[in-house]
DNA sequence: CAGGGGCATTGACGGTCGTCAATGTGCGGC
DNA sequence: GCCGCACATTGACGACCGTCAATGCCCCTG
């Protein structure tokens, strides 16, 4: 069986990755993930790097498989505004243009299943497959990063704060389903405050302003600065002005 | 020739289409052409109408040939915010999802390029020169939105305001560039006070100050309603917080 | 031409949020 | 273990903006 020795060749690799089957990699026949072992290769970036500067010409791409990236409008300075966030098995970096628009930032320390832009280009023109894959994902990505523009444009401060508390125990509580020490009415956060309050469009002060209103009204407890108990989920949705139905279908992203 | 006999069946079809050359038709062969031909036919809806609503199922979807439609997260009530906006030659409609997740309203009278979904989704299967496109269009778009979500996140009201006043001048300029007529320092927003002003996430009324004020500081000439002089691009560009190089990147879309 | 209705504008007011400044807290290095 | 630095919190204040209410304007219709 040609497959079979195909595929006890990709130990290790593509077929037994952690995010293999969220990613776009899923549509890969075994003859592409051969060719996708070939051009990839796994890379860890520290904590706080600057994986890709705003206006940088943009020579990598990649699958996140552990840890979170911030997009930013600016690298450095404070005064940029993120646009959005990175999780594991997530697409990395910009296909199809020479620099990219944003400034891609490691929140957390990062693995990235890394490949050649130009490489990976090549590799999705010869398989349409995937390239389909692609752009259904984009497309859900767009439809994510309208509806989070909604929520920031409309709403109150303490309106967004609760979205994100929710949305976020919706995925550490994905994130931690194998770990059974973890509680699930522990949030994690892995940003700072600062961080946090650019994603949302406020500053550090009201965020945390907001955030010990909420610990006062017993909804949340603090446990430190980035890790919640959840007390009250339901306050907590009521607070954020949206339905249980909208913040699901927002935290599955 | 065979093609040349093919074009010449075309005519007025796709291939002289007014929006056809900036569109992802543009990627389609002679034969491609010839099968949107079939399942393609020009619709037109009065302005006001609700296209397609929030949660219906979708099935059409098209090339906008005239006119502006907006997508916001709720279909009649007041409280739903206006999430993007799209003009002639933007693709119409969501590919590869049952229902759409946006409300599409028709804000002027629209001409639509209208296609069967399923159908269009299995010419996109046969053409992935075309599908190609759409990627790359798609992923536009993308950078478009976060763009724009950074700026209503973090900006001041009147900033948004000479923001949305610059990138529709230049707009408006490359819609009447054919027009002699129109002088290239009126700017024409097609949008009701209370669209632009879930737009910007603001309301008509703070909305209507900040257009006074730019008014009276000789920025800008209200001729009426919908049409602006532009007396002081420079001062507008400065009131934007952006740079012209940002503003222009945003309006070229 | 007169009436009416929707939309835009203007005013007053209260609440929220951003800014500046000071204090508290936790983490890492020496 | 101590120190130091970055981050988080808290307070005071003022400006901006959203809300409610009233008025004005324009266009459409009869």
């Amino acid at each position: 069986m040609n497959t079979a020795v195909d595929v006890s060749c990709l130990c290790g690799k593509c077929s037994n990755c952690v995010v293999h089957n969220r990613s776009v990699c899923n549509a890969a026949s075994s003859e592409a993930m051969v060719q996708l072992n070939r051009i990839s290769h796994m890379r860890k970036f520290a904590r706080g790097t600057v994986i890709q500067a705003q206006g940088d010409v943009s020579d990598i791409v990649g699958i996140i498989v552990e840890g979170v990236v911030k997009l930013s409008t600016a690298s450095a300075n404070g005064d940029g505004h993120i646009v959005g966030l990175l999780f594991a098995s997530d697409f990395f970096g910009r296909l199809f243009s020479e620099e990219s628009q944003f400034s891609y930032e490691a929140v957390t320390d990062v693995t990235l299943c890394a490949m050649n832009k130009s490489a990976f280009e090549r590799f999705l023109a010869d398989h349409p497959a995937v390239e389909h894959e692609m752009l259904k994902a984009k497309l859900d990505e767009l439809d994510a990063v309208r509806e989070w523009a909604a929520i920031t444009n409309g709403h109150t401060t303490m309106q967004r704060v609760a979205t994100l508390l929710y949305v976020f125990s919706r995925r550490s509580k994905n994130q931690h389903l194998e770990s059974g020490q973890q509680s699930q009415f522990v949030v994690h956060v892995p940003l700072s405050r600062r961080d946090i309050a650019d994603y949302l469009g406020t500053t550090p002060e009201t965020l945390s302003r907001n955030i010990q209103t909420l610990a006062r009204a017993k909804v949340i407890r603090i446990i430190n600065a980035k890790h919640f108990e959840l007390l009250n989920p339901r306050e907590l949705i009521r607070q954020s002005g949206e339905t249980r139905e909208d913040l699901d279908r927002i935290a599955s992203h």
